[in-house]
DNA sequence: CATCCTGGCTAACGAGTGTTAGCCGAACGT
DNA sequence: ACGTTCGGCTAACACTCGTTAGCCAGGATG
């Protein structure tokens, strides 16, 4: 189910003008920041002009809202589907940070512009979808706490250890080349056992 | 060794304009963004009016140039002592990690300005501070391959483990705050730990 | 006292940019 | 055939913002 739709190659299969639109806009929100990015510029992307976008989008910002909204609202569902799955805490901790690394590399793009463009949401967009990573974040938190009450886990602090494996995925997203070797799922199970090392319940 | 001068509490001491602004400026560019934040605004940080700025300043680009040149080569100074400093790889990697923490924590705005907006920079500033980074992170990198070589790390690529390390300290830089109870050379420590504990080689 | 320098100010320019208005050709339904 | 809708286009508006020009008060300097 990719999301991009590439060059048109003749005229047939429906353009859906909208997607193609905001995938020029995410990769040049993601490129060269949300403020750089000038209506003119998406339209080169998809071969129309500036203006010619407000046919398809109502504004800047609510392509940029979009993007961010649906980012945030698919991490989380890859979040709870991977902590509905149960198993022990390890096994879930694994899971969750399997699942984060791997969408930060996926969709290193969504990812990048989802933590770098926050400030540019107006509100009260921009809130809403700071609860949504609030709740994100905690999920790492609380499971790292409740390891760490069942001696699974060894860290002197839930909030540090839980900030450190979110950015070390976060971080990903910056540095992923997609043409590169290494395949999404095999640097999240990567991260993954670095996460559990880290909190002191590596498998040595 | 403060960098920022508070707030003017009479007229004695020489104001040293430049300093102002640049921490004015840098303030700014951390909370809303280089291309977000305009003359006026830092202008109004300090009590005079945005054009009053070019008094002391050549341009808005080159106060972004001069934060963040600054930064990384003070970052780089700061590294290189610590690799001086000498001690067997799990020391030096554990003071690298601790300088790269407390680095992003007491410096936050600095550290999160330059890797937030290198973008922005114009060339050939841009090359020239992406090659100091390069440096930078290269050391990570060297020194997870060498602790690997001597079976004091265990890590499957040199090349995640080095980013991991240095996301998660990155990643401070977005979160810490200086008026909590936590002080940076201690998140330092906590974060040394984490790192070589991830690398395999843990105290337990 | 006269002069100059420092560092503020306002006014204005010029470039860039999101958005709106209004036009028009092509495809399509009836 | 004909009207309507779709989706392009250009022109233009409204506004922001970095920067320059030019003025002036006040203190230092001779």
């Amino acid at each position: 189910m990719p999301s991009a739709v590439e060059h048109r190659t003749g005229s047939d299969a429906p353009p859906d003008r909208h997607r193609e639109i905001l995938d020029a806009a995410l990769e040049l929100f993601a490129t060269i920041g949300y403020r750089a990015t000038t209506m003119a510029q998406i339209g080169d992307r998809i071969g129309i002009r500036g203006p010619s976008l407000y046919k398809h989008v109502t504004s800047k910002q609510e392509m940029l809202v979009e993007i961010m909204a649906g980012m945030m609202e698919e991490l989380l569902r890859r979040q709870r589907a991977a902590l509905d799955a149960g198993g022990d805490v390890r096994d879930r901790l694994e899971r969750i940070t399997a699942v984060h690394v791997q969408y930060h590399a996926e969709h290193r793009y969504e990812a990048f512009v989802g933590h770098r463009e926050i400030d540019n949401l107006e509100e009260p967009e921009r809130s809403r979808i700071l609860d949504l990573r609030r709740e994100y974040e905690s999920h790492f938190r609380e499971l790292v706490q409740e390891g760490r009450e069942l001696d699974v886990f060894r860290t002197s602090s839930d909030r540090w250890s839980s900030y450190a494996i979110l950015d070390m995925g976060i971080g990903v997203s910056a540095w992923y080349n997609p043409t590169g070797s290494v395949a999404p799922d095999e640097l999240a199970a990567t991260y993954a056992e670095l996460a559990v090392r880290m909190l002191g319940a590596g498998d040595a």
